[in-house]
Formats: C-alpha cells, sequence, structure tokens
DNA sequence: ACAACGATGTTAGAAAACCTTACATAAAAA
DNA sequence: TTTTTATGTAAGGTTTTCTAACATCGTTGT
C-alpha cells in the first residue's frame, strides 16, 4: 500500500526540471515561494523534484499564461486538495462497511 | 507505441544516485568504464541517469558481491540482449502472419 | 493617476556538486 | 610472480545551484 512510485520520488535536480519544462530556474523557485511546488531538498540544499512536480509545473505554466495568478491557482489546489481527501475518505467509509457485512472474520 | 515512461528518462544526478544506491560515485564511474552502464550527459557534461540504471546498478551490485567480475556481467548482458531482441523478432513475425491473415484490408 | 503588487529577468558571490586524471592498494587472476 | 580488477583518495578545474538584491513592466486596488 501507499504506492511510492517512480513518478513521486524527489530526484530531479532544477536544471533539468528547467530544461524538461522550458521554465526558467528563476520561474520554478518563484512558484515555490507562492506555496504551488514543494521540492525536498539535499543533504547541501539543492532541490529536488519528481516527475509529478515536473507535470504540476506545466499545469501551473499553462494557468499563468492564461493570466491565472498564483494565489487563486493555490486557491484552486487547496480545493482540489480538500475534495481528493473526501473522496478518499468515502472510499475508505465504505469499504469499511464492506468488510464489516462481508469481510473475513477474525475470531 | 515506444513506451518512454519515467522509468527510463535520463534525469538524474549522480549524487542522488549515490543516495539511492548506496554505491560510491567511483564504483559508478567505473561501472561505466567497463560498459555496463550508459548515462546521458547534460550540456555542460555532467551524467544523467534512469531509474532503470538505478535498478540495473543494484543488480550489478549485488553480482559483484557474490563474486563475479564486471568483464562476466558484460558478457551476460550481452547475451540477454540478443535473446529479447530475437523474442522481440519472433513475436513481430507471428504478428505480421496474424495480420496477413486476419487484419485488415486495405482494399 | 498613482501606489502597491505580481511575475520575471539579471547580477553577484558563495557553496555544492560534478568532472577528469593520477596515484595507491589489496585481492584475485593469469 | 606479474598483471589485472575494483576501489579509495586527492588535486584542480568546471558546472550547477543557492540566496539576496535590485530592476522592470504590466496589473490591481484606491
Amino acid at each position: 500500500m501507499a504506492q511510492e512510485s517512480y513518478k513521486d520520488k524527489k530526484v530531479i535536480t532544477i536544471g533539468i526540471v528547467r530544461e524538461l519544462t522550458g521554465l526558467s530556474e528563476r520561474q520554478i523557485r518563484y512558484y515555490e515561494e507562492r506555496k504551488l511546488i514543494f521540492p525536498e531538498r539535499t543533504a547541501g540544499g539543492s532541490r529536488k523534484y519528481s516527475f509529478s512536480d515536473i507535470e504540476l509545473l506545466m499545469d501551473i505554466a499553462e494557468k499563468i499564461e492564461d493570466g491565472v495568478q498564483t494565489y487563486e491557482i493555490r486557491q484552486e489546489m487547496i480545493k482540489d486538495k480538500k475534495k481528493a481527501e473526501e473522496a478518499r475518505l468515502r472510499k475508505k467509509m465504505i469499504q469499511g462497511q464492506l468488510n464489516a457485512q462481508f469481510g473475513v472474520r477474525k475470531i
């Protein structure tokens, strides 16, 4: 469980992210400052991104081009995360009920 | 087709590979010298590895610990690649035959 | 209209990461 | 026993990344 796949592992340095996204390092760091993205750090302090981060950055860039401000993008992201969490909970509850009815008994 | 997924994209620098594999940079570069692994390079000359490379490095490390020499590992790899290529060809041929018999006609 | 903010560029200096080459060494192979 | 293999380490140089600061220009708020 908790599928930690390649896609989410933070292993890519900012230079590569620049190449892959076409964004400037300035932009990438700025979006972090605006709390849109959360790289990890090496021991020495260098940023490390995942492929997911790269996809997210490209989504962000698109919205920015469409005139959306970082603040609004952030609000959207928070809203989306809440929705995802609710969905997760609902799913879990239904699972729980199913298990109660039909699951393996421990006695 | 030609599934270029995250797993095969060369985006990871040697320091991260060191952390992920537990190997020293010396070892990682040496295995390249012995033609066991083929990182790409940035414009400036830094090595870039994929997750596949990392898996391969860990396999290599295991064999080395078991006393297998790099030269032998290389021979195995060449042999394996040949086999994979043969299998690919066989599959393709069978596909071709199936298409000839039952495939969509263009007339 | 004008001040404040937002997004980005650029510069500078420092630190981290990476590169190649060379020399050293211990164990294994020839 | 000589050679090769695998690895460590050091030196010196280049690339990459970092933060902080200042500049610019378009947009927003008053």
